[in-house]
DNA sequence: AGACAAATAACATATTCATGTGAAGCCGAA
DNA sequence: TTCGGCTTCACATGAATATGTTATTTGTCT
């Protein structure tokens, strides 16, 4: 038996999914509040439940707050959200706040179901337009490589060496060259890059401008 | 019609998939080949498919890395993973490559036409499993700020002035004190974080370690 | 064969950095 | 009020870095 709670200021929206949840045979859901306020004061005196439905739009603390703190009290608790908003922003904040799961409110009853039961099975409940939001994230950061700064590989080489805070002396030691090849190097490195300390080389390269 | 292309070295699969594909009424699979290469010539001298199916494991080239290239050269070309692999190495790497989907061999052929027309509709096919893996991406990068770097407002500063790429003297304008006052702030900064350089503390700051 | 980029190396010098030592003023906690 | 942390500043010194100049070798492209 999986116990749901719900967070959801819509009465109507929300007694009907308590109701629907409730009538299954493998579920149970009693709890149904209207704001993250009221669900961590039951949360308090009560046993926990495994999913928590959220919606994002609250009175009082928001649905994402909602998740940071629920799951740092609770961490065990899986949580799925259920609201309007399907820009990448509210997914974005919402996965990394700790939801296991990102539903649309235009979800039917059955699917709200099957949902919870996916992710009671190791999966993730989500739409496949929101997996494709979730996805372009992975591909975007890729902004401008300053094309005018070809490193060669050895150059590279002695890039990943300051990143790793290394002195001149310790990165001819590890590529076994002299301190003065280094220096030859870093003075070319700086050229293309424009800079002109150690200090912006490392920046770079961490920003992924290199 | 939508025209797919199959990248897939077990021939036995690939003939099953392209005959099911190609019998669909809104489908046509006339190119299955069994290395990226391949499909790189194939591409050369044809009109270009709008979904490929693809493989990770192939002869030659790995289909992760063919994602990039064709990719680049036909970024309007979306492509689905068709594979064994279910780590989660290999699928954000697939992804950051610039995959749109990510299918498991044990999908059957419905779900397969399925998922393709999913992705003409604007989804990203795949499983909750699979989507499960995606979003863990998001969750854990937050390995240990550390506790005992509480760095004051000042401190957090001259960081930044460091960040910026900038020398003592330069810092010590920005902020209109003595180069000797930022050397004092310099050293205890150096002291929390249990680094001695300009260097460690850029790379600490940059990875969020601070 | 000649041009050219890349990697290697040496020598020199001015600047910047890392670190030691010491100290004054301010402010909040004990 | 005494103590400790934060901010400010000074003087000093050895280490590391930034930059200029020059040169050999190797491999690639034409």
């Amino acid at each position: 038996m999986i116990e749901i709670g719900i967070v959801e200021d819509n009465v109507k929206i929300r007694n009907l999914i308590q109701r629907y949840l409730d009538m299954q045979e493998t579920m149970s859901c009693k709890v149904a509040v209207d704001s993250v306020e009221e669900m961590l004061e039951h949360l308090e005196n009560n046993s926990t439940p495994g999913v928590l439905l959220m919606d994002i739009q609250l009175p009082g603390m928001s649905g994402i707050e909602g998740i940071e703190l629920i799951k740092k009290k609770y961490p065990e608790i899986e949580i799925i959200m259920l609201t309007i908003y399907h820009d990448s922003h509210k997914i974005f904040d919402s996965l990394v706040a700790g939801a296991s799961g990102y539903l649309l409110k235009h979800t039917s009853l059955p699917e709200i179901k099957e949902s919870i039961e996916t992710l009671m099975d190791g999966g993730a409940p989500m739409s496949p337009q929101i997996a494709r939001k979730v996805i372009q994230h992975f591909n975007k950061p890729e902004p401008q490589k300053n094309p005018e700064s070809n490193l060669t590989s050895r150059e590279q080489d002695i890039v990943n060496g300051l990143v790793d805070g290394l002195s001149y002396k310790l990165i001819a030691d590890r590529f076994d060259i002299s301190i003065d090849t280094v220096r030859a190097h870093i003075r070319n490195i700086y050229k293309k890059l424009h800079v002109n300390s150690k200090a912006e080389v490392i920046a770079k390269s961490l920003r992924g401008e290199i």
